[in-house]
DNA sequence: AATGAATGAGATTTCATTCAT
DNA sequence: AATGAATGAAATCTCATTCAT
């Protein structure tokens, strides 16, 4: 792997480890066995390496929302729940530190409300398709607000989970009790045709959620 | 107002405004216009301010959860949502930096989490009063489910607003926005005869929420 | 007692415990529950408290030194040995802090510099009317190499023993073996006559200095 | 000369000057010319200066120690008594600041109490040696008081002669004078066979110890 | 590409001392 | 005599960043 990336790779571990605030440059650096002249050879500053974290987010996000195939959309939803939080949890630190980061970077925070709003405007498009393939019986005046809720729900799971338990431990099956809270927001507004393979779906995730607490 | 006050106050309006870690006790010192060594005559150090700050989160939480009159449980409801709302809105640099501040802070996380799991049976009871009034008509199984999924809009409405808008500023109305997220949440678990006083709630706070943005 | 001399005593006890250095003013204040303020009511500054002290040493040498009753010089010598070790003991922080706190204060440097030659010449004084009552045999010579190091003996034992010692605890018995390490330094030039009684002497200490360690 | 040792060098010479708690890292730093930040990239901190300071001692004593050629004992004797001499000298802050120093750093106290130990039986050994060689007439019950004695004298000579003259300027001949006083020390004790030599030793660094005072 | 010593601003904290009451 | 809030200088230490090699 290119020194660049090897930096990326380790701040990325760090910062979601310990916060972006207590991880220093040199801390960086000495983890990679590098040194901190070499670090700024490759970065300008900190914050480029955050912006430059920043960019890979964005990147998983897409590679989370282009389908690989074109299945059931009931699949296509999962998959990208899936991605969606995994990235979520890849990039932790990130939800943790983002009001911070943001405030002293208003060009990144520009750049944030950019994809923020492009993702809201995907979560739209799922659940309209859904409505579409007459999986989910909702009225269009719903589906915003529906959008933004499951979008809230996305973006802070893993944040709320990190400060709930005493000992943090994110796991796998924590990724995938947040699928299951989603899925229990649109329960309601699943058409009567869907309720069973919702069921086998949320049978499916149960197992997997169960592994650990 | 006695100067130790004026610290916690002075200290929460920077943190909200600028994050925790942004922060230095001497910004907090020039602010006031008082000496460092004053600030440090009234507070052992930075954490004994944060944790004070958090024991006054703490009893606006308990006020915001005393009911006032007993009037009908969906008015008790309206009152608690507005009240938790509004600490979240008070205290909002807490959650923002909420994971930096408990790593560092083992005796606070773990009043921290003796907070939140009281919270928590707080929403479920409230839940479920509701249903004996038969204005939510919710299975037992669901019930944890929903009072979870309220408990995490009420805690991040407030912080998902400061990254969404790109000028960070909080007002009111959003504070009832938020307030209307949660009467989305349950809205579909309402009893036949409660569609219509909800249904006005939601009138009265739209009205309120519809000043700015 | 007056505020002054409960400051004077606070302040030993303090000093003798933790050091000069590592005792503030606040500190002493405190552990008094008087106010920082009171204290300089009453002295100066911290230097003055200091200088109070070592006059109180000084009075103690002096009663250490005036003979009680006009019995033999063997007796009126344990006395002293006995008197000088416990000064020692009850000002040992002095031993431990005085070059920091006379590099910092010359009038003190000389005031207990006057103190030390006056010292030097009392002891060359009790050895001489040993030597004239016959208990020692000693030459004019050697008398003030023999006093010299009676006393650096008598002046450093404690603060030897402090730093021996992983958990330093000076007992009574610690300044018995004292006594006994001086009897041991002028038990060569002992005459032949005074051998037995010295004897006693030893065992009688010996039986003292027993108690711990 | 490399940085770290030009930092070692400044700081023993300026705690021996002022006393450790009188000089700060700042200090140090302002001295050499260089900035504090580069002070602490080559130290962890104060603590760190004064635990490689002794590291350097203790490495002194042990090269004092070694004997350099084997010749008859006694010279033997001279050359560490010289050479331990001279360490203290050369750490002379160390003594002053001694139960300060250990108090609050427990590692160094246990260090420090090994150290000595060692020192102590080395002592030991040599008295006893000098007795096989017939230059000491010592009974076996008196050889640790005598070793003892001698060990406190070396300890604490340089410190009692920092604090005793106004003026502080030890030079070479106050070593010598302290060497003098162990012979004192060892004097009574002597063979009939051994009194010449000593004789002349004691001539011979009584020459040495009169350049001043 | 990489090293690593060095910088300097600034953060946290301490503490002797003052002063209005 | 006494209080206690307040000061301000200074001490320890951190860390993003630079730069000669």
């Amino acid at each position: 792997m290119k020194t660049r990336d090897k930096i990326l790779k380790a701040s990325l571990a760090l910062f979601n480890e310990k916060g972006e605030r207590n991880v220093t440059t040199n801390h960086i650096a000495a983890h990679l066995g590098i040194s901190p002249g070499n670090l700024y050879y490759h970065f300008r500053n900190k914050e480029d390496i955050v912006h430059a974290i920043f960019g890979e987010y964005v990147r998983h996000l897409e590679t989370a929302f282009t389908p690989k195939d074109n299945g059931p959309t009931l699949d296509v939803l999962m998959s990208y729940l899936d991605g969606v939080f995994y990235t979520m949890w890849e990039f932790r630190f990130f939800y943790a530190s983002l009001p911070d980061i943001l405030a002293r970077n208003p060009a990144l925070h520009q750049e944030y409300f950019l994809v923020q709003t492009q993702l809201a405007d995907r979560v739209v498009a799922i659940l309209r398709s859904l409505r579409e393939e007459g999986i989910l019986a909702i009225d269009e005046e719903s589906l915003p607000d529906l959008a933004h809720t499951v979008k809230i729900m996305v973006t802070f799971w893993i944040s709320y989970q990190t400060t709930q338990a005493v000992e943090a431990a994110i796991t796998r099956p924590v990724i995938y009790q947040g699928v299951l809270k989603v899925l229990f927001l649109i329960r309601p507004y699943l058409a009567e045709e869907a309720r069973d393979t919702i069921s086998r779906l949320e049978d499916h995730y149960r197992r997997l959620a169960l592994r650990t607490r």
